[in-house]
DNA sequence: GCTAATTCTCAGCGATCTCTCAGCCTGTGG
DNA sequence: CCACAGGCTGAGAGATCGCTGAGAATTAGC
């Protein structure tokens, strides 16, 4: 489930000036089983690229040499076949963005969260076709429990739940990490846009809803780990 | 849902000098399948098709050394039997290209949607009867709804519905990704001009259009999933 | 050039969703 | 058995999202 080997790991260039940034989103897809290189502006980024070939790239728009559109080009220029997901400023700009965004890739606006950055990613290397031997279904299952990417459909038992937006995130975060134990800090970084200043209760919140929603049916599923967080997983026999 | 292999796959040659609008065209057509070369002037084309012998081209008319005509011209001459596509500014020059394009040939003025553009290409293969063994049924079916490439209805239970092109283009993609979950920002870039600068509530007003049209009919078949987009689907079981 | 069709903007209104909060429940350690 | 921290949940205010009608702007057809 959780994806690939050392080896044979996607390979993703994450580049951004602000190393905030950087620094979140490479953590985070080394976590799911990326390999990941870092650069802080253009030159640096047509320089690691020569020679790493990453399969896809997360980019920057804005950065202090080159812009981004213009490393995108040179890098494909050189043969790298690569997606590129590209990081916007909220305002403007989303045109020419847009345009770039046809042939398969895709923008983002910042802020974003991370979850929702993994799962653009992950789509974005199933469609430039750079996927592993597995172009496996878009479904992620545990137990009587799958979610269908494709067409945002989570069921239990076969049965269709009606999910907002955050619990679909949320439930998907639970199911990637399945038997797994994530804290509530986790929850809130990958689930909620990365500069989220609010309570960690509201975490329990969604939880609360989302128990409503899928454990209504036995067994349940979710569990509590008092003093830890939460952990999908099937009670023990 | 990706077509042909690359072995088999119908080629195109691109010919424009503004290298952005020959980048979004060229990989949006391979991203749909298609073996693409591109180039950025009149003499480079000549050259290229030579080797390549496209089956189609979309070309610009307007040219820093030849314009698409004369190019048009040569590469027949040279025996390369080849479709065009001609490419031309908003002003004027129209009739000019009407005259010229009787063949079987097409033109688009600029800008377009790529969508369209795909669907004239494909229209234009077909016409030059290049197009492979054919797996290419011309309608497109979901549930009791049927788009018909060739003729351009649209029908619904058999019954014919009046659509406007735009209506037409938004319908064609929602099919074409049916049971799949597209966001306003794809069907924008898509369906609409690649240069359309407005907002995205038009996707709304279009989509407010169609089901006055196509989901008066029972059941629904397009269906909102807030905060992501929409969705062509049947209704759960 | 005039008319009709079409495209696009906009604003109001529901409906839904997000998030906060307060009070209650539960497990834990003394 | 008590005290307490951590967790659960219902209620509700406010924000957001999506739908739609009306009409202005643009385009196409005659």
């Amino acid at each position: 489930m959780a994806t690939a080997t050392a080896e044979n790991a996607q390979r993703i260039l994450v580049v951004d000036d602000e190393s905030s940034i950087s620094d979140l989103i490479s953590t985070s897809l080394r976590f799911v089983g990326f390999d990941v290189r870092t650069a802080a502006n253009g030159a640096q980024a047509l320089q690691i690229a020569e020679e790493f070939k990453p399969h896809a790239m997360v980019l920057d728009v804005m950065l202090p040499d080159l812009n981004g559109f213009e490393v995108c080009k040179q890098i494909r220029n050189e043969g790298v076949e690569t997606g590129v997901l590209f990081l916007t400023a909220k305002d403007g700009m989303d045109d020419k963005v847009k345009g770039l965004t046809l042939g398969g890739d895709d923008y983002m606006t910042k802020p974003f969260s991370l979850e929702e950055l993994v799962a653009r990613l992950r789509a974005l290397l199933r469609r430039t076709g750079v996927t592993q031997i597995d172009q496996d279904e878009e479904k992620i299952r545990f137990a009587d429990l799958e979610l269908d990417e494709a067409t945002h459909e989570v069921r239990r038992g076969g049965q269709l739940l009606d999910l907002s937006p955050t619990e679909f995130l949320l439930i998907r975060y639970l199911l990637i990490n399945a038997d797994r134990v994530v804290s509530k800090s986790q929850i809130l970084d990958h689930v909620w846009q990365y500069d989220f200043r609010g309570d960690a209760g509201i975490v329990e919140t969604y939880i609360s809803y989302l128990r409503k929603k899928i454990d209504i049916f036995e067994p349940p599923l979710i569990h509590t780990i008092r003093g830890v967080g939460y952990r999908l997983r099937m009670p023990p026999k």
